[in-house]
DNA sequence: ATGGGGTTTCCAGTCACTGGAATGTCAAGG
DNA sequence: CCTTGACATTCCAGTGACTGGAAACCCCAT
């Protein structure tokens, strides 16, 4: 199976298996020819990134949970670690966009979006509040 | 004002403020020595791109808005547009994320995260459901 | 004149790829 | 046997938005 197929197999570009190989994550072996070629555990890896970097894992996640996956004696603690330390990055994230979101939508809300140049968006942007004239920007 | 002085006055880091020269979204004036010189209006726009990529806008998003912050007889409807794709782009994002943590909740919630290696996260990332053995991976 | 702090430029690195160029290999068809 | 086309290889460069570091320059106080 060269890495045409393994793309297919796995729905990764091959330009990203051969990245994954770059970076030593998952390493083919070689034909005479010089070609990759991938064995059943190959693909099973690969896939194995691809859902990790689905879930959002960072690479080197992945490269801890992928060693952790082959080590038959690892103990699940470790994996739930990583695990949950990613779900607090991920829950933070959401907060902050949500904070976004309501700014935002407000702000959007709030602004007329008509021909007219007032515009509580880019105020807001300025900093200024409640009608503050802006300063004059001298443009140069 | 120098770039020192222009740093404390916005909250960005010199090498922000000379990346944002670089990229000509905020050119400052220069000294007879070379060194860069901020007046108000500099520190204006600096604090205004400032908020924007705090909001999350892109540095293409914040050269568009304040160009329009620069027009004073641009119409709100435009600064309206960028705004609202911004926040549908920002809603996705959310939903997306929220997705993720619902799926990784679950996994954790499962996982033991003890000492014993059976761990469902593993298997979920290996594509193994209801207890299906995982295929003999060989290790290299 | 010396020291310390600020400033300048330029180059490289981050993260996880992605695009493109130049070259090499293979199987099928004429 | 030769060509064609689809695949493969490597290497280099670019993405976005900075950030770190090096070498050199400038200014002010002692």
């Amino acid at each position: 199976m060269n890495i045409g197929d393994a793309a297919k197999a796995t729905g990764l570009p091959p330009k990203t298996i051969r990245y994954y190989e770059d970076i030593k994550l998952v390493i083919a072996d070689r034909l005479e020819n010089g070609y990759r070629t991938y064995s059943d555990a190959h693909i099973h890896k690969l896939r194995f990134v691809q859902r990790a970097r689905g879930l959002g894992f960072s690479i080197d996640d992945c490269r801890a949970l992928l060693s952790l996956y082959e080590d038959r004696n690892r103990a699940s603690a470790e994996v739930k670690g990583i695990a949950r330390k990613h779900l607090r990055d991920i829950e933070a994230k959401i907060s902050e966009l949500q904070n976004l979101q309501e700014t935002l939508s407000h702000l959007v809300a709030h602004c007329a979006g008509d021909h007219r140049p007032d515009c509580p968006i880019i105020d807001d942007l300025a900093g200024e509040f409640q009608g503050m004239p802006r300063d004059d920007v001298k443009l140069h």
